[in-house]
DNA sequence: CTACCTTTGCTAACATCGTTAGGTATTTTG
DNA sequence: CAAAATACCTAACGATGTTAGCAAAGGTAG
């Protein structure tokens, strides 16, 4: 039946469609001002047509910040294919969630519930522990030789996530400057640096 | 005139009151279902008399994050009375922050955005700077005899402001265990501890 | 006391929002 | 061809933030 799959490709097609215009429009004005009509209005359908596709509102916040996470692990990814050497790998990793939060600032927000509505109502996402769990690997390999217990290791992963997302979130709320950014950055290099050194 | 003395004291009454119950909605329903005609409800008025005191909605929650913040600067100068040693004294700075932290967890989510609408569109507010402040008085004085330039004492500031901070956050968007509680407390007394020595 | 003005509070509306009920074509199926 | 399903729309509901405009009350000046 080639119709129905037509059929099956069009309505993908409108479905990630949505997703893309309400992306651009989040980009463009802020995730604050994201309205269903004027994601209707993008697309050239009328309103209940996105109901069709996505439960609501929050749904549709929720599978862009999916979206997000897929972006950041395949950068992640890609970290991990590419270097052998544990530090080395967490220190990409790091560079690698810094510049996506920078670079995809509505993004993190989504992901991490920055300034959001609704996102801590809703059920906590295990791709929470996207990040999480690639530093985490890391970090064991670090510390396989060394004698840590699984706690001490555990701390460790916190520690290292906490002070990441806590200089982005600080940053991203007092973000007046470009000296911040700059100086920020290198918090994070020297925190990096002097944390893999106690490990 | 003790006429218009009265009038005034009403007036001032009746802003604070506007505030009082807004933090009582807010903590029993959560900031996302605070509406101004709920408010208006709970003082026995009618919707605008607010708009009398208050520019908006924003300014309300503006209003009562300022009072979060005064709140936890009170703790901060009670520690700074009462402890001498800086390396003490940046102890209690940190067990404060994340006391305050998880005892007025909406107040937390006001003054850092968590979670929150609008708060990143306005201006940013020097209140941020509270707890940065108060910490970076304390670690001054540890590092004043080592000899640490003003950009490493900065960049040590903010490291230590971020991992609390991060973990706060982390915390509390995936507050589904009591186990993270308890354990992300351990984590943040490990980091602290670990940091204070390395000064 | 009367005329005025400021304050205080209200009702009612506007625009916008998320969401849904219900209807009308059109297309697919039996 | 009739029936059922699909695609899509208009129009509404209820709730939101915000404001215009009016009525009553209180104080002030002649």
């Amino acid at each position: 039946m080639g119709i129905t799959e037509r059929k099956i490709r069009q309505k993908e097609h409108m479905r990630t469609n949505i997703l893309a215009v309400a992306l651009r429009l989040v980009k463009d004005e802020g995730w604050q001002s994201l309205s269903i009509r004027k994601i209707a209005d993008a697309i050239e359908y009328s309103v209940p047509v996105i109901y069709d596709h996505f439960a609501n509102k929050e749904d549709i916040l929720y599978e862009l910040s999916l979206d997000g996470f897929r972006l950041l692990e395949r950068t992640l990814e890609k970290n991990k294919r590419n270097i052998r050497d544990p530090r080395e790998l967490l220190k990409a990793h790091a560079e690698s969630y810094w510049n996506f939060a920078f670079k995809n600032p509505e993004y993190y927000q989504l992901m991490y519930g920055l300034g959001m509505p609704c996102s801590g109502s809703g059920k906590v996402k295990p791709e929470l522990n996207v990040f999480r769990n690639h530093i985490g690997e890391a970090i064991e390999k670090i510390v396989t030789d060394k004698k840590s217990t699984d706690d001490e290791t555990c701390f460790k992963i916190h520690a290292f996530w906490s002070v990441l997302h806590g200089l982005i979130s600080i940053m991203m709320m007092r973000c007046s400057d470009i000296d911040d950014s700059t100086m920020n950055k290198k918090v994070m290099d020297d925190t990096v640096e002097a944390f893999i050194k106690n490990l």
